[in-house]
DNA sequence: TGTAGTATAATTGTATACATTCATACAAAG
DNA sequence: CTTTGTATGAATGTATACAATTATACTACA
């Protein structure tokens, strides 16, 4: 087997480290960075640098400003309406998956589900987590829609922070588990309604469990 | 009244020309353009061409490879994933609106439906474009939600070579005109449920007009 | 004649130098 | 004491210089 080795550029590895710090609260929203403190930290030249903030800039999680990079990151109302967005399209993402996939994805998919299974009466709060995102992930995938796959990418991973607190929440987490088995035994048997079907009630749960902890 | 006069970079200009020369077909799929090219056709340097290019590349609408920029555009297959898409998030868009438009935002909307509508008969194909599309944008914008409007944006953005076919068409003209109309009426009357049936039927009935066009 | 190796030139990737902008503070005038 | 003008410096914006990569063609060898 031939392993690529495709190299990534600085701009590529500086956007997904910044994105991640970002997303998942390194950075804190209203903080103010500069180019310089990045080069700093990050070792390399403003401009990759610049090329990733660029990219952050259009995803509208920070904000180029002539004092310094603003960081905006998601908030409870982007959070909402991100659920609320990916309710009406995931499901559109499964019932493709649903025509689309092939029996070897559909193994790569199964294998995702059982070890999220396997992880979750172990509570391992990590690993779930990798698992319960792969899915969703897999299926963008192999909706076979590039345009699907590029609408839904950062619309997931805007909810990184959020998710992680569904994941560490037991009676959450196993119902979680059992609404991706649901999904996959509709996509398994490519039943492309059901599937969709499935997918719409496992992203509105997520939705109100997450709106429900926001409330306290 | 202060005029803010928001001075736009170099790096944005250059992405608005090269995205609107992409997605209108001046550059082709397939071909390969190269960053001194570009130096030389729009007389600024590599640098804010590069940072237009990492955002085109996030978009998907070109590749930069070792040889150069590969133009991808939107193929046929995409512009059906993206009507698909949008008929499921459009209507979102028109139901938020309907909740939260404000009485001079209305004002806004209603202009741009009626001055469509008295190019329409006249067949000025240009401005009946330019409304259309300032229509659908306006609604983006009046849905109150950020990620709702960068989720459609790129995707309404992708579809215009396909749009200026409908605007030149007399009778998928008049209709549309009378179907922006009708969803008009209902934001207006704030009825966020009509307001997002209307809009799923005007996607739809468009996603039809050009499926039945490029199946000749 | 075919094939593997290698030189090369064109292109992107990265770093740095230079230009411009703009918030801030401070001073002067009313 | 308020307000307006202006100097300043820190930051982004842009241009250019340098490094690394890679498809291509050519050469040498089997």
């Amino acid at each position: 087997m031939i392993i690529e080795h495709k190299s990534i550029s600085l701009a590529e590895q500086v956007f997904d480290r910044l994105e991640t710090d970002i997303l998942s609260g390194k950075y804190q929203p209203g903080e103010v960075l500069t180019e310089l403190k990045l080069v700093g930290d990050l070792g390399v030249s403003r401009t990759p640098i610049r090329e990733a903030l660029r990219r952050l800039e259009q995803e509208h999680i920070i904000e180029m400003t002539p004092r310094g990079i603003l960081i905006l990151g998601v908030s409870q109302k982007d959070l909402e309406d991100i659920l609320e967005i990916r309710t009406r399209i995931e499901g559109l993402a499964a019932y493709m998956a649903a025509q689309n996939i092939t029996d070897e994805q559909l193994e790569e998919l199964r294998e995702t589900v059982e070890l999220q299974e396997f992880y979750v009466p172990k509570h391992d709060a990590d690993r779930i987590n990798v698992m319960d995102s792969k899915f969703h992930l897999l299926i963008y995938r192999f909706s076979g829609s590039v345009p699907l796959y590029d609408t839904l990418m950062p619309l997931h991973k805007k909810v990184l922070k959020y998710r992680r607190a569904s994941v560490e929440n037991e009676v959450r987490s196993a119902y979680s588990s059992q609404e991706h088995r649901a999904i996959f035994e509709a996509i398994a048997a490519h039943d492309a309604p059901l599937a969709e079907k499935y997918m719409m009630e496992h992203i509105a749960n997520a939705k109100d469990y997450i709106q429900k902890k926001g409330n306290h």
